[in-house]
DNA sequence: AAGATCGGTTACCGAACAGTAACATGAAGC
DNA sequence: GCTTCATGTTACTGTTCGGTAACCGATCTT
């Protein structure tokens, strides 16, 4: 979402006789509604797959759900993958939104590590989470697997870096960062399979209390 | 695996004459080939599951790497959906094994949840952890999609229980139990994702690793 | 008013794949 | 040696579903 650029390739639909394509010289029409409609798809393919799963909803369906038919979803999508895709990136995009903010705010490594937990466990359980946790080992074609591995990547060393930020500034204790990284996402990236909308906790109380958690560990009196 | 009686029925396969079955009059004769090749096939189903996913692993494949035709695999499973489950409770067997020792043990309950931990991890990235985790979201029918769900919350109930213990004894502060026992199982389910055999670290060494942060949290000096 | 074209439809294709029918074979039991 | 049955095989079916071809009508431009 919220990124015009990278429209797939304008398919040249195959018409009985197709003059010359000659395809700069055309005057643009308002594309406005294209990019919406486009927006549409991608969000209820994300509601749509969290819900069903990848693989249980059809093309069909999804198109009923926006009361259109299914060739229409191929004018604004290429294929079934790209939509995926697509809801892959807009939750990644939302989570490097949160990441931007946390690493560029002053104060505690540890308290910024604990702000960008808040955003993320809002992105995991919102339309996009599933997609973005899920997308890798859905039926993907090898390319776009190791596209998507790539970005998870790039998200999870920020993440480390973050708490290797808050051992040197002394706000977070020695440990191992790569495991402890492993485990705060671990936590968080299962709110995705336990999450439903009408639980008696919001996502921001959530987190505090994972917070709380991560922040103090279990220890007891011993 | 490790248990002889849920067998599911006898398929009756159709002859041309297929006398009358008189089913209960005949000399069994050894079966002992049919359930090891039937603990063969469910293995082979579960690595092939954890590896290239559900859907991905067609019934030919799975069947070709057991050196065996497709319908060969019938004769041991009566559908591709049951050999998911049978592995989903191969996995859960396991984990039920170390929760009873670690219920039945003696000390704080915060070293026996320790100690249920390391289980858990060793079950998560065993053969069966990946259908454990992810059956349940696989294209399962819904009674059986309930069934999984109901022996998970099994788990997830007795994990808490611990934890409960833990804050009774003591020997674990304070907290809400119900959102830590899904932070720690989070944690340890996400292994299931990112933990590929040839790690640098084996299940245990991870297990303690995360039993130091689940222990003392992030928090250094403040 | 003409006509290109965008956005949509109906009707279809083809591949993948779970599951089945019918036949083949070899070893155990009488 | 004959029967019986477990265990395989080959060859097929039926369905689901992603994707495509070809037509259509409202709308904006000129």
């Amino acid at each position: 979402m919220s990124e015009a650029a990278p429209k797939y390739k304008v398919k040249p639909r195959t018409r009985k006789e197709l003059r010359a394509p000659s395809p700069w010289e055309g005057r643009r029409r308002p594309r406005l509604q294209n990019a919406l409609k486009r927006e549409a798809v991608i969000l209820a393919a994300a509601r749509a797959f969290r819900q069903r799963g990848y693989h249980k909803t059809s093309l069909d369906e999804l198109a009923a759900s926006l009361k259109v038919t299914k060739p229409t979803l191929y004018i604004y999508v290429p294929n079934k993958e790209a939509m995926l895709f697509e809801c892959f990136k807009a939750g990644l995009a939302q989570i490097q939104e949160t990441l931007e903010s946390c690493e560029a705010a002053r104060g505690p490594a540890r308290e910024r590590l604990f702000a960008f937990i808040r955003g993320y466990a809002a992105a995991i359980v919102g339309d996009f989470g599933w997609c973005m946790l899920r997308a890798e080992d859905q039926h993907l074609g090898a390319p776009m697997s190791r596209r998507i591995k790539l970005l998870k990547a790039g998200i999870d060393r920020r993440m480390r870096a973050l708490i290797e930020a808050g051992v040197a500034d002394g706000s977070i204790r020695e440990c191992d960062t790569r495991m402890t990284a492993f485990a705060l996402a671990g936590a968080l990236n299962w709110m995705g399979h336990w999450y439903r909308e009408d639980a008696t906790l919001k996502p921001d109380e959530i987190a505090d209390r994972f917070i709380d958690f991560f922040n103090k560990g279990l220890r007891g009196r011993d």
